[in-house]
DNA sequence: AAATTAAGTTCCACATAATGGAACAAAATA
DNA sequence: TATTTTGTTCCATTATGTGGAACTTAATTT
């Protein structure tokens, strides 16, 4: 039973291929690398099964096993993700609008897209320091906490939204986290009129964004952009302000796909 | 334990996970997103059994398909990697030491490990410029011409070395490219004895580096870290000089493995 | 607009690959 | 040494994937 709190696996958990990433996702998201005994108890699956479907997995370099019997996630993973975000065409669309954002602000800019219930981030764009490069990009954060994500389902027609609220399991990481689809909903009606959403440190504390909706036009990402940074130096008057710059931004990646991508047909 | 006597482990083409291994590496290796009759032509599958394939990798968020009927890589791709990097112990324990090499020199500073006959960048560290996340890390190059592959084969025991170097296929990425497995293997034999290893403008035009072979004690890890450079400012007389830094911080790298993970059984 | 071709999807008898219980082997513990 | 725990192999059974063909839809040509 997969009963990971962010929801973003709809994927089936039939078929060879299902089965597999279940095992794959069990062993990336352990926090330390995990010994066979340790998967059989959390797999549930008979002990010569998991042992050739761990096999194949290490065979296919998805996962690693080390000299002292641990299972951890496979560098090919890397490989894969290193080309699948160099290519991504929204994502390059998106980058020098990411910049100036940051030029103008002088905060961390993100881009990030809704799949399933989560939120990935494609990108992150930050000031000074040599950023510590994956932190964040490529991350998976819940849609109902984070800027980005509500920004992304205010673009959700009604019984799509339904369905994904209906879905979620409210985890409350700060005092402000919205604790039911009832209180999120009524927000997100609100951003879906005013065009921007904040994140008042629903995700963690001290941290704030203001974040507005992106989308290409067929739909294939749902996400939106956002400005983060600390509280005490982001007060919620200064993200008003700044709702402006990002819904310009988001309309500037927009146009840039329709002129990159062509009209539809 | 994988008691093959080859050692590198190569990804068997058959059984479903191989198959589906096969398309995802197909898809994710294209410079553009494929059609549905482009990936047919690739793959020589017929057309039913390709279709569910890759429908399969889709469900999985392997694979996604857009609008116009074009299949790219999955951005669960990049949650999958995120989390493979992020808890990466190797990396973890590098890292300090990498970004002290970086302030030493001034200069880039990547690590990298060998799989299969790649070196697949697991860290870089840059001075001054918000960088290009994702550049560089997860990449797979070549071991002939880089100067962390090299140090990495010069780690290997001769007959992994020749079973390497016998499937290598050599591509002249530049005039200073080794061309065949003798002189190849007349420099790792040199990088044996002295413990570093240049990279002469091999890779890429302009470019050099001094690389320190670095590994973990159970060998799961092969690989090394490096310094790399403009050659216009990276003469081979200061690469010199760096060899020892190099070769220290890899020193203290691979202290820090045994110190983290206690000494071996 | 109709005809023609190509592209994409579904179906089902058949073959292959995965399953899982049990036996076996190897470490760890008593 | 005996005993338990942990990891690996085997093989009859069965679920799953296969692939040719029929079918549907979209694109192109006449």
């Amino acid at each position: 039973m997969n009963s990971n709190g962010d929801g973003m696996t709809q994927a089936r958990e039939t078929g060879t291929l299902g089965k597999l990433m279940v095992l794959l996702d069990l062993v990336t998201h352990a926090a330390a690398p995990l010994r066979f005994t340790d998967i059989l108890a959390l797999a549930g699956q008979p002990r010569g099964t998991l042992h050739r479907q761990l096999s194949h997995l290490v065979e296919e370099g998805l996962l690693e096993l080390d000299g002292d019997g641990r299972y951890a996630p496979g560098l090919r993973l890397l490989d894969f993700a290193a080309r699948s975000w160099a290519r991504n065409e929204f994502r390059m669309i998106a980058e020098p609008h990411l910049a100036d954002l940051q030029q103008a602000t002088g905060e961390t800019v993100h881009l990030g897209v809704l799949r399933g219930s989560s939120i990935i981030y494609l990108d992150k764009v930050e000031g000074r320091q040599p950023v510590r490069m994956y932190s964040q990009i490529g991350n998976a954060s819940p849609c109902y906490c984070t800027g980005v994500g509500k920004a992304a389902l205010s673009l959700l027609p009604p019984d799509r939204l339904a369905d994904l609220l209906a879905g979620l399991s409210f985890t409350r990481f700060t005092a402000s986290t919205h604790g039911s689809a009832e209180t999120l909903l009524a927000e997100i009606r609100e951003i879906a009129d005013q065009g921007y959403a904040f994140d008042r440190e629903e995700h963690e504390a001290g941290i704030r964004c203001v974040a507005a909706p992106v989308w290409s036009e067929d739909r294939t990402f749902i996400g939106g952009i956002s400005i983060t940074g600390p509280a005490y130096r982001l007060s919620m008057e200064l993200l008003r302000e700044w709702a402006v710059p990002v819904q310009l931004a988001a309309g500037r990646i927009m146009e840039g796909m329709r002129i990159r991508l062509g009209p539809r047909r």
